[in-house]
RNA sequence: AGGCGCUUAGCUCAGUCGGUAGAGCACUUCCUUCACACGGAAGGGGUCAGCGGUUCGAGUCCGCUAGCGCCUACCA
């Protein structure tokens, strides 16, 4: 038998926090195998996590969340699998191991070559993963880490090999020269959605095109000068009057003195610039296309390296981009051809990674035709296979599934999946069919001298196969059988594009079944004054320092807290702090309880008679079942911001501030019935349990150590079963009486605030109500509340005389307080006076309603009886609140 | 340029079926009484962005306006 921990009068999460963790991964609870044989699994695969990175608190939210959800689904018996990875972050990683390379021994991964360079790679990143698993340990996350996936290990690039064989046999995988989004700094292509957009201040440059042959001139309007050396025509729009004539004529291209013709293409707005644009196919994605229907040529002027190429003359080759930008203007203004510039806002594409400007060049790649994947994915969301959470997600990811793109698949690196493509020295393309291996000869010409494409996959190309290949997809493994599809994806928002909606795409299309059948996305983690996270703010915030300082339960409840309905949550040291306080009265409340329950023996909660109990040990559990209600309600439905405030306000308010002071007089008083004390001891043990075993997900720690100080068998709450409510502890009328109780004790506390009575005062009241079963119970819980409220005397009648006292209506029942000062200060005159006047334009305003025909006509009559009552309830207490005045102009 | 969202207490945010507004933090006063000062008790504080409409009744439904945020996009 394990030893009862004690609980110390500090709460120090740090002193058993991992203790735990370690204890319920070691017994296996976290593996679904713990679960009885035949349970219904509930599966999460965990966003893997960059193996370059550090865990921050985007993570944190939502492996919190996750476990949430798993803890809850184990504990009411599901064979719960959460497949935790890690990803192998293709540009991320190369570009960290390249830095640290260059710092170490001065050499680029070319001095080292490819095979070295890769194994550097592998060095480092086998060396991270292991601290990233031991992050999410941090947090309490619950996976199953004998099921570890990572992105680049043996059966996940079996599953990447598959799948884009498959594709590319079936025609949705190829290979063409396009125009793609080009990083010169990273040195590869990148996909539409690894470029973002920014707004940036720019100019609109004019410059004067001389006609070819005849005088005059062509003025075009352009943001990017240096482009001009490789224009290959004008355009002009053929409505365009001012420039009527002029398509099919040439203009000469100034500094080169190439002639290009002026063609006519209704791609051209009028109302911009000039009217006349320049084309440069080879650097611009409408002029690309323009050429295509035009058979205009195309001359590249810009490198990969974002350096001018010798097409862009010897003056030019071999400068950077933006220095022949300036050098095109000065010489464009030396020649006189410069017609003026104006500001502008330009739309800059930069790299996501290194915020290099992106620069749109023509290029060979790999390319997947994602139309007819998103068609079966949308057939899957729409067919309600998948739901979102939030709702209004759907639109945004229906909106790009229509307008989808086809996707660039390939990148110029090194550190990635590498694409299963061999060239013949005739440039055929072989890809082996699924399920083979590499192929010694050309599929076309038979050649054997084979080169396999030197590129890699885009990282996302591995990610978006997750929810398939972590069960070792495409072998039919018994996991895969079990646990696919997988049960809820909890994501951000941002990556909704990135991951989600390809995850659903490979899904559909690839198995036939959409990968989850919910998708939680939540917002994005800002500071606590919802700025933006950042380093160059300072204002970032580690979550594992905060665990630290404040314990991951803490940091678990104030993230779900926060989590909200979607939008960005602004999350702090002092958020923390003030959730932490929650643990605190937990555990302090256990304290107390663990006291009480040394002093005899408690009811075991099987032997509770709930008809049996007193009235305030039937209200609180008719409140922790309400709470437990209302937790089930919202977790089913992926509030967990409710839940957690359920939670928080069950046991806080009902339970500490309200049950634990009631009772404190039964179970220390000295003429209660040893019997009572017994029942009322299993109360509040039963109580403290169920709320322990409802705050498990939340607060996996701490909850655990309090329930092995009560309960010790070494085991915790894992596998314990989670509360359900019980209708059997509905008792409407005990929720009544203490609700009438409490308020009578707060009438009384606020009166003896408001006229400065000290606590040793005691005094006598009266309560005003017909007899009954409330009238009843008052008069059983006399001696509550004159302990409660410091009384001593209770008078209860249906009208009480006490000469001068002090008259008010609280909880529908009338209220009389034998003040020992008579007079009301002037002060407190002008506050009554106050309470008065508003009860009298409330009461009048129901007055007219009441008297308008047709509200009484066309509203329910349910809430026209429910505003009777309220006048008559509002009218009773402006007659006894008037009466205080009454009798003290009468003193 | 399109699409989506937001505007409620000093701050950060909830608000279900339309029935007359809540929480946490902060603030004020009192209290170290035997679970807890990371605490207790009692308070103060809101024209629900603005205008109009539907309705007996609107924070809630509809339209417009203003401000803010996000996403998507090949206007030089």
């Amino acid at each position: 038998m394990t030893k009862r921990p004690e609980l110390g009068k500090n709460f120090e999460p740090a002193s058993f926090e991992m203790r735990w963790y370690k204890a319920q991964e070691d017994a296996g609870f976290f593996r679904p195998e713990a679960a009885a044989k035949d349970a219904k699994p509930f599966t999460i695969v965990i966003p893997p996590p960059n193996v370059t990175g550090r865990l921050h608190v985007g993570h944190a939210l939502g492996r919190t969340l996750e476990d949430v959800l798993c803890r809850w689904r184990r504990m009411q018996g599901r064979a719960v699998l959460w497949v935790p990875g890690v990803d192998h972050a293709g540009i991320a990683t190369q570009m960290v191991v390249e830095r640290d390379l260059k710092e170490r021994t001065g050499k680029s991964r070319h001095d080292l070559g490819r095979e070295a360079f890769l194994a550097l790679c592998r060095e480092w990143a086998g060396a991270r993963r292991g601290d990233i698993l031991n992050q999410i340990r941090r947090l309490g996350s619950s996976c199953d880490f004998s099921r570890v996936y990572y992105t680049l290990d043996e059966p996940r690039s079996k599953a990447v090999r598959h799948a884009f064989t498959t594709l590319y046999h079936e025609g949705l995988a190829y290979r063409a020269e396009r125009m793609v989004n080009w990083c010169p700094s990273c040195a590869t292509v990148l996909s539409d959605l690894e470029v973002n957009h920014v707004e940036s201040s720019g100019h609109l440059y004019s410059i004067a095109y001389p006609l070819d042959g005849t005088e005059g001139e062509l003025v075009v309007a352009t943001t990017r000068p240096e482009t001009m050396l490789g224009d290959t025509a004008l355009a002009v729009h053929p409505d365009d009057e001012r420039y009527a004539g002029l398509a099919g004529k040439r203009v000469k291209l100034p500094l080169t003195g190439r002639s290009i013709p002026v063609i006519a293409d209704s791609f051209v707005d009028r109302e911009f610039g000039t009217g006349a644009v320049k084309v440069t196919p080879a650097h611009d994605p409408n002029d690309f296309e323009a050429a295509k229907r035009n058979s205009l040529e195309s001359i590249a002027v810009i490198g990969f390296d974002g350096k001018m190429t010798p097409a862009a003359g010897a003056a030019y080759a071999g400068l950077d981009r933006f220095e022949a930008r300036k050098k095109v203007l000065r010489d464009l203004e030396a020649e006189g051809l410069r017609r003026g510039e104006k500001s502008h806002v330009i739309p800059l594409a930069r790299c996501q990674r290194c915020d290099t400007i992106v620069e749109p060049l023509v290029s060979l790649q790999w390319f997947v035709k994602v139309a007819p994947l998103a068609e079966k994915a949308v057939a899957a969301t729409d067919a309600g296979e998948t739901r979102f959470v939030p709702d209004l997600w759907k639109k945004t990811y229906d909106e790009w599934m229509r307008n989808i793109r086809d996707w660039c698949v390939s990148r110029q690196l090194w550190w990635g999946h590498e694409i299963p493509a061999w060239y013949c020295p005739d440039g055929h393309v072989t890809v082996p069919k699924p399920g083979e291996g590499d192929p010694d000869a050309c599929a076309a010409c038979g050649a054997g001298k084979l080169m396999r494409d030197p590129d890699v996959l885009d990282t996302w190309f591995s990610s978006w196969l997750a929810p398939l290949s972590v069960f070792g997809w495409p072998e039919k493994t018994p996991d895969f059988e079990r646990f696919y599809p997988t049960s809820v994806l909890v994501t951000a928002f941002d990556i909704l594009f990135f991951w989600v909606a390809r995850m659903i795409m490979a899904g559909s299309f690839f198995d036939g079944r959409a990968p989850f059948a919910d998708v939680v996305l939540h917002g994005l983690v800002r500071d606590e004054k919802g700025q933006k996270m950042s380093k160059t703010k300072g204002n970032v915030v580690d979550p594992l320092e905060m665990c630290d300082e404040f314990g991951a339960d803490a940091v678990r409840f104030t993230l779900a807290v926060l989590s909200g309905t979607g939008r960005d949550l602004p999350f702090g040291k002092t958020r923390v702090a003030g959730y932490r306080a929650f643990a605190t009265k937990v555990w302090n409340a256990a304290r107390f309880a663990l006291q009480m329950l040394e002093d005899g023996a408690a009811a075991p909660p099987d032997a509770l008679d709930f008809a049996s109990l007193g009235t305030v040990d039937r209200w609180i559990l008719a409140r922790l079942s309400e709470a437990t209600a209302k937790v089930s309600v919202a977790l089913e439905a992926f509030r967990f911001d409710e839940a957690a405030n359920a939670l928080y306000q069950f046991f806080w308010s009902d339970f500490c501030d309200g049950y634990v002071e009631m009772v404190k007089p039964v179970l220390r008083g000295s003429d209660v019935p040893e019997k009572e004390k017994e029942k009322t001891r299993g109360v509040l043990k039963l109580v403290l349990l169920d709320s322990l075993a409802l705050l498990h997900p939340f607060m996996p720690f701490v909850s655990c150590e309090i329930r092995e100080a009560l309960n010790g068998d070494g085991l915790g709450l894992a596998m314990q079963p989670f509360p359900e409510p019980r209708i059997g502890w509905r008792d409407d009328a005990a929720v009544e009486a203490v609700a009438t109780m409490r308020a009578v004790v707060t009438r009384i506390r606020n009166l003896r605030a408001e006229n400065g009575l000290a606590q040793t005062e005691l005094l006598a009241i009266g309560l005003e109500l017909p007899d009954g079963p409330l009238s009843k119970e008052m008069r059983r819980h006399v001696p509550l509340l004159t302990h409660l409220a410091r009384l001593k005397g209770v008078e209860i009648s249906s009208k009480v005389v006490i000469a001068g006292a002090f008259r008010d209506v609280v909880a529908g029942l009338g209220l009389v307080v034998d003040l020992p000062k008579k007079e009301i200060s002037s002060e407190d005159t002008e506050k009554l006076r106050r309470e008065i006047e508003k009860l009298e334009v409330e009461a009048e305003k129901m007055r007219a309603r009441l008297s308008d025909s047709s509200f009484l006509a066309r509203a329910p009559a349910a809430v026209v009886e429910k505003t009777r009552q309220q006048l008559e309830e509002l009218s009773e207490r402006h007659k006894r609140l008037s009466g205080n005045l009454v009798e003290t102009k009468g003193a």
